[in-house]
DNA sequence: GGTATTCTGTAGTGACTGCTACATATATCG
DNA sequence: CGATATATGTAGCAGTCACTACAGAATACC
């Protein structure tokens, strides 16, 4: 721990607040560490100090954006009904992506999607982010099968697939500027799927 | 015209598909005119001499992968029955997106998705055409609709915009590294939600 | 107070960015 | 042939990239 020395005179948490919308904005590449010495107005060396790297800085912000076990996919997951469950994934990430007072889309698709070289592990780690979500979301569909409240015969990989594919393709639309009832709209449809595919297996 | 003149050496629509490639592959600030002359084993100045510069080029990669009126979409739009056309839509796209021997997903989609200051160009052309393609299958099926294949009561635009975030959405997933099983089970996934939408508006 | 420790601002590092001036090479046209 | 026009290769432009050496400032511990 730190015995001594001057204090820091900004709050990093709030820092990493900033940092952590503009990469979810811009991108990884498209934020330049000036960027944000300038939004945060600090000096480099002081973000540097408090945060290390430009990678490190980006780190720390995915992992503020998407924090273990504590996002809106893990709440929806964790309800008691299959069907709320799923829609309530749906609908809550959805109308997350719109918020207006928030970046639009999911800052774990959007912040890396393509990478000049070198910075491989930066879209690696966001990618095994994705991945662990849509395994939340299968094992939760498994679960519900295996406690008999959805047929044997759903196909659960294709059923958790189509969901993951339906929110990650939210992000997309929600960069292209779609609205609350729009999104929300295309929820309702997607769920008239999801109705469609568990009675098409039963 | 070029009434005379010491002749390029190199073919230029070769010279195009490698620079469509690696801005597919790694989106439009992920290349940089380094990459794309040593790609192509030529001198700077000969690639400004052909292309003009590197949004020029981009521009002309992207016509390249989507000229108009002539793409996988307008075929598949073009067949006579409505559910065929949106089962080709799906179906076609997914299959190009995994396609082992281009780069994953669409490109239109991925190749700009986040953008440094001073680029905002770029991404609207992209956003225009995603729009455009939107629209076009939007208007199929208000015209299937209007020939009486599709009930009045169907929400064009909510089923166009679920479709087109299922397309979206795929492109994401090819980069994540799905297969064609995977993809065209996703698909038919997707079908069944088509059916139900129109099942649910008559 | 003295010392150790940490933060801050200036000023700059080498590497890379898209792009180009310039000289030279190679073609067509008269 | 000479004149004109375009392509090519070298060498390098100003600007930005992530990052840091250095000196000074502000704290805690003794």
């Amino acid at each position: 721990m730190a015995r001594a020395g001057r204090p820091r005179t900004f709050d990093r948490t709030a820092a990493l607040h900033a940092a952590m919308e503009l990469f979810w904005r811009h991108g990884y590449e498209g934020v330049s560490m000036k960027m944000i010495e300038t939004r945060l107005g600090l000096a480099p060396t002081s973000v540097y100090a408090a945060f290390g790297s430009k990678e490190a800085l980006f780190e720390e912000a995915v992992e503020l954006y998407d924090p273990d076990g504590d996002t809106l996919t893990d709440r929806a997951l964790g309800l008691t009904g299959i069907r709320d469950s799923i829609e309530a994934l749906l609908r809550d990430n959805a109308e997350a992506y719109v918020d207006p007072t928030t970046p639009a889309g999911c800052m774990l698709v959007l912040a890396a999607v393509n990478l000049g070289a070198g910075h491989d592990q930066v879209g690696e780690r966001l990618a095994r982010r994705r991945h662990r979500d849509a395994e939340k979301i299968r094992r939760r569909i498994e679960r519900a099968r295996a406690e008999g409240e959805l047929p044997l015969g759903l196909d659960v990989d294709r059923a958790a697939a189509l969901l993951v594919t339906i929110l990650h393709g939210l992000s997309i639309q929600a960069r292209d500027g779609y609205r609350r009832d729009q999104v929300l709209g295309i929820v309702d449809a997607a769920m008239l799927g999801w109705d469609a595919l568990v009675r098409a297996a039963s």
